[in-house]
DNA sequence: TCTATTTATGAACAATGTTCAGTAAACGAT
DNA sequence: ATCGTTTACTGAACATTGTTCATAAATAGA
């Protein structure tokens, strides 16, 4: 049965070079610009064939959001192995937002477009399971927080998962309002991190 | 001249009546559900008429935009007025949070739709001026945090305006990861708004 | 009453996502 | 090798979007 094997192969190929596509067009024309027959056209097939392969045009932005999200894991990975807790933290919240601001469109298709299309990351079979992007992620920051409450630099009643949601809130909101607002937090990114994290960390330890 | 006054007038008010009706359906559509023929059905007009009073429909979220701002200026002005400092920003840090969630489609369309329609608040003639709601709505939390300053609660070397931005920032990635990612900070806002302040202002004091 | 200006219309246009009848190729069986 | 059948694909359609524009109607001023 090798002709259906490569059947399989070639329509699971077809399917990344769409998602690839589809990438590449949010990479330079943004969410917004991300047309069905643009993409039809990127890889030189008639519209109606991107339906074979996907639902429409939000299974793709949903499975872009999830790629996304691995790139996101992929750019927290490295400096999530700092071994001291501060400054671990520290160069987690740098790395988050770079990413965010280096990969805006990514970013915003992720975060900030539809609450249809980051759900795509919760609603998935293996959501919440290892191989999950956003439990990843999650795993990473939340691991700095345990590491503070590990070396006991944590007030007893502090929860490090409110912690961690409160870091990424905060996170996600100098990304989120320097891409929709430009130039409004008059505050450079290289100032208002250090300080928003600075600000954190000593109002959180014990 | 009576008669052009009374046209002039006239013109205002359809104009008015067009904002109205296209505010209406941002509520209860969402912004991408505002249409110009949405609109011109719900003011018994043409959609034709419309752009007798708009350039089309950008700048008719630029004017939402801008009225939404307002709201928020209305919402952060009673609790702007405690006297005791960290009680102050308490209060506007609920109230802000609270604003975005219950009013969640003018939230977005202020701060997570377009770089574009924010803009208009910064690139309108009276734009920094008293009268600019964004000033405004910026003043009302950075006096939290110069009465904070006054009070002497600061340390010397902290900047109350990047404090203001760090507490913008934040308050605004609560509310718009809330509002994004249903369920994602497993942390309620009840929670989550409260840490997040304790956490800054106790890093924030001297 | 006549002319000019303002105001409104609704039919058009291009672009969007999506659907679907038709087509051609490739495959499995006889 | 030839014949059905399945599969992959097309491209023309449809509805909906924002926007434009020639036309028409109403109104103001002379």
């Amino acid at each position: 049965m090798g002709i259906s094997e490569r059947k399989a192969r070639q329509k699971a190929d077809l399917r990344a070079r769409i998602l690839e596509a589809a990438r590449a067009i949010v990479l330079t024309d943004g969410f917004a610009g991300l047309t069905m027959r643009k993409i039809a056209q990127a890889i030189e097939y008639s519209p109606g064939t991107l339906y074979l392969h996907f639902a429409g045009r939000d299974e793709i932005a949903r499975d872009l959001c999830i790629s996304g999200f691995r790139d996101l894991v992929a750019a927290l990975t490295p400096v999530a192995s700092v071994a001291e807790p501060r400054a671990r933290i520290e160069a987690l919240a740098e790395a988050y937002v770079r990413f965010g601001l280096e990969q805006a469109e990514t970013y915003r298709l992720i975060f900030m477009v539809d609450p249809t299309i980051v759900s795509a990351i919760y609603d998935r079979p293996e959501a919440g399971g290892p191989d999950d992007p956003g439990t990843q992620a999650y795993g990473l920051i939340a691991g700095g927080f345990l590491a503070l409450q590990a070396a006991g630099d944590l007030a007893p009643t502090a929860d490090p998962m409110v912690l961690t949601d409160v870091f990424w809130a905060s996170l996600h909101g100098v990304v989120s309002l320097k891409l929709t607002c430009p130039g409004f937090p008059a505050t450079p990114v290289e100032v208002l991190v250090p300080a928003l994290v600075a600000s954190l960390l000593d109002g959180m330890l014990a």
